[in-house]
DNA sequence: GCGCAGGGGGTCG
DNA sequence: CGACCCCCTGCG
């Protein structure tokens, strides 16, 4: 364990609020100061922007740099990724203007499937006190500057909770669910490493979907903001639907518009940046409600 | 202040 | 298509 500092000069497209405000994530917690720290893999970093340069300090196992390149995403020009999505139309446009900073994060896919099995039908300060709840009994700790953190719990210690243990820790009727997912994934029923070498989009979406508690939103949600990075997924939730509803499919009740539809025009408007495209409409629209 | 509805990043049967 | 657990929020 050791104190690492790396620095991001001249950075383009980063803006530490976008991104960890933007959904994706539920390990990120702002500072007095405005920055961010968070839990990424066995490592605590806190993230600063200060002017145009991103600040991260770490402690923690691995080499910060590295870490900070694969997890940020820093080698996707996401300059061109906008630059083509705005020309889309003027909505696109805007909402990338609004959420220029985000980037979608490689997190963990172990960490992201139970994290979004936990999303349904909840809200964000709940999910972050479920998700802190079961790694603080489940993760390691690690201190640092006086701080206890705790690292998101390997699938073999979750797996020593019953499913009583985790009503406990008040998942709700999602405990039989991450009970079932955490043991498929542990009798590699379900191979995590397996899913990052198959390439169709749609047969890791369907192996997905086998898991207990991942339906489709969850599923898109998994492809989108983990290791597995699919763009060419579109997650539907209440935001999403509305925000389409406004401005392309004018429903009076955007309740009865129907899925299909949105995702067909999502594919015909945005192609394989989809998921990209629901991001900025997802972060704009939420925020500006 | 406090109590009480209302509803939330959906999924399952 | 309704129920589901819990808690966070807003309103009286």
């Amino acid at each position: 364990m050791q104190e690492q500092q790396y620095i991001l000069k001249n950075a383009t497209s980063f803006e530490p609020k976008h991104i960890f405000e933007c959904g994706q994530c539920f390990r990120w917690d702002e500072e007095q100061d405005g920055s961010y720290t968070g839990i990424v893999k066995n490592n605590v970093i806190n993230v600063k922007k200060v002017d145009s340069s991103i600040i991260f300090l770490s402690y923690g196992a691995d080499k910060l740099e590295q870490l900070a390149i694969d997890y940020f995403d820093l080698n996707r020009n996401y300059e061109e990724i906008k630059s083509t999505l705005s020309k889309i139309d003027i909505y696109l446009e805007n909402s990338i203007k609004y959420g220029s900073g985000i980037r979608i994060l490689n997190q963990d896919l172990w960490e992201t499937i139970i994290s979004f099995i936990i999303s349904a039908n909840n809200n964000i300060p709940r999910i972050k006190g479920i998700i802190n709840r079961i790694s603080q009994k489940y993760g390691n700790k690690i201190e640092w500057k006086g701080k206890k953190y705790y690292t998101f719990p390997t699938v073999e210690n979750l797996a020593k909770a019953s499913v009583e243990d985790l009503r406990a820790l008040g998942l709700g009727f999602r405990d039989v669910r991450v009970y079932e997912t955490t043991h498929k994934v542990l009798n590699k029923e379900v191979d995590l490493n397996k899913m990052h070498e198959e390439k169709d989009t749609q047969k890791v979406r369907d192996t997905l979907l086998t898991l207990s508690g991942v339906g489709p939103k969850v599923a898109d949600c998994i492809l989108l903001f983990s290791t597995l990075k699919r763009f060419d997924v579109f997650p539907i939730d209440v935001w999403v639907r509305r925000v389409m509803n406004e401005l392309y499919i004018k429903n009076e009740d955007e309740t009865k518009v129907n899925k299909k539809e949105i995702e067909k025009l999502a594919k015909e408007k945005y192609g394989d940046l989809e998921g990209l495209a629901q991001q900025y409409l997802f972060y704009w629209k939420r925020d500006t409600a």
